[in-house]
DNA sequence: CGATTTTGACCGGCGC
DNA sequence: GCGCCGGTCAAAATCG
């Protein structure tokens, strides 16, 4: 297998279940309905096992509108809610484990999720706005990694994007900490509870500046 | 002109 | 203690 070092240590997220189980959780805003059978094929128990992922989730970024929608949402919902900063605590589908993780389960450290996805582009907008702070070759590849902060102020979770080194083909991001606001590319609509009286999100789109709006 | 990128220097952790 | 390595800093360059 593939991956270059650290990434040993890490279970790549499986995408696909992620929108299985947070398209349809979630209720509002992202139809996930037929694509929800295509993207199951293929995933089974092991998904937890540090193997790349047995699927190509750039087959959907690239082509499915509704899935650059699932991938923002996922952006916005997982990782902003989902990933705390101590311990795994993301949402699980009966057994079938929809994340991974991550090292330094006993430790108080910082979260990481690791993406691997084939794209030409190294730079995939996940909805945040990102400043390059660092690039570095490493050991055992010969393509630089990139580092990224998100330059919303106060939020201070980092990426990291690395061509993989048996095929550059394909983009392996990691992320790294909580973001403490919304996806600036996400516009939410509010509505007020008649019973209780409480604003709620009632739904939310994309807004038009978006990367993935531009599909 | 402010924001972002580039890139070499610097720093800390780890293994020997 | 030393060197390697990954990660971050920060000044200069570039961009919009």
């Amino acid at each position: 297998m593939a991956a270059v070092g650290e990434l040993h240590q890490l279970h790549y997220t499986d995408m696909n279940s992620y929108f299985l189980n947070h398209g349809n959780s979630s209720g509002s805003g992202c139809e996930s309905g037929s694509a929800s059978s295509s993207f199951g094929t293929g995933l089974t128990g092991d998904v937890n096992s540090d193997q790349p992922l047995p699927f190509d989730p750039s087959e959907y970024l690239r082509d499915d509108l509704s899935t650059h929608s699932a991938f923002s949402q996922f952006m916005d919902n997982s990782l902003f809610q989902a990933v705390q900063s101590n311990g795994v605590n993301l949402p699980v589908d009966g057994g079938n484990s929809c994340v991974s993780k991550i090292t330094g389960m006993n430790k108080p450290r910082t979260e990481r999720i690791a993406f691997r996805m084939k794209s030409e582009v190294e730079i995939i907008d996940d909805g945040f706005k990102w400043r390059k702070y660092g690039k570095k070759s490493v050991k055992n590849s010969p393509n630089p990694r990139n580092y990224y902060k998100c330059s919303t102020e106060g939020c201070s979770v980092k990426k990291r994007v690395e061509k993989e080194k048996d095929d550059p083909s394909y983009v392996i991001t990691t992320y790294e900490g909580i973001h403490n606001h919304v996806s600036p590319s996400m516009v939410y609509y509010t509505s007020q509870d008649a019973g209780s009286g409480q604003y709620y999100v009632s739904g939310y789109q994309i807004s038009p500046g978006s990367e993935f709006a531009r599909c």
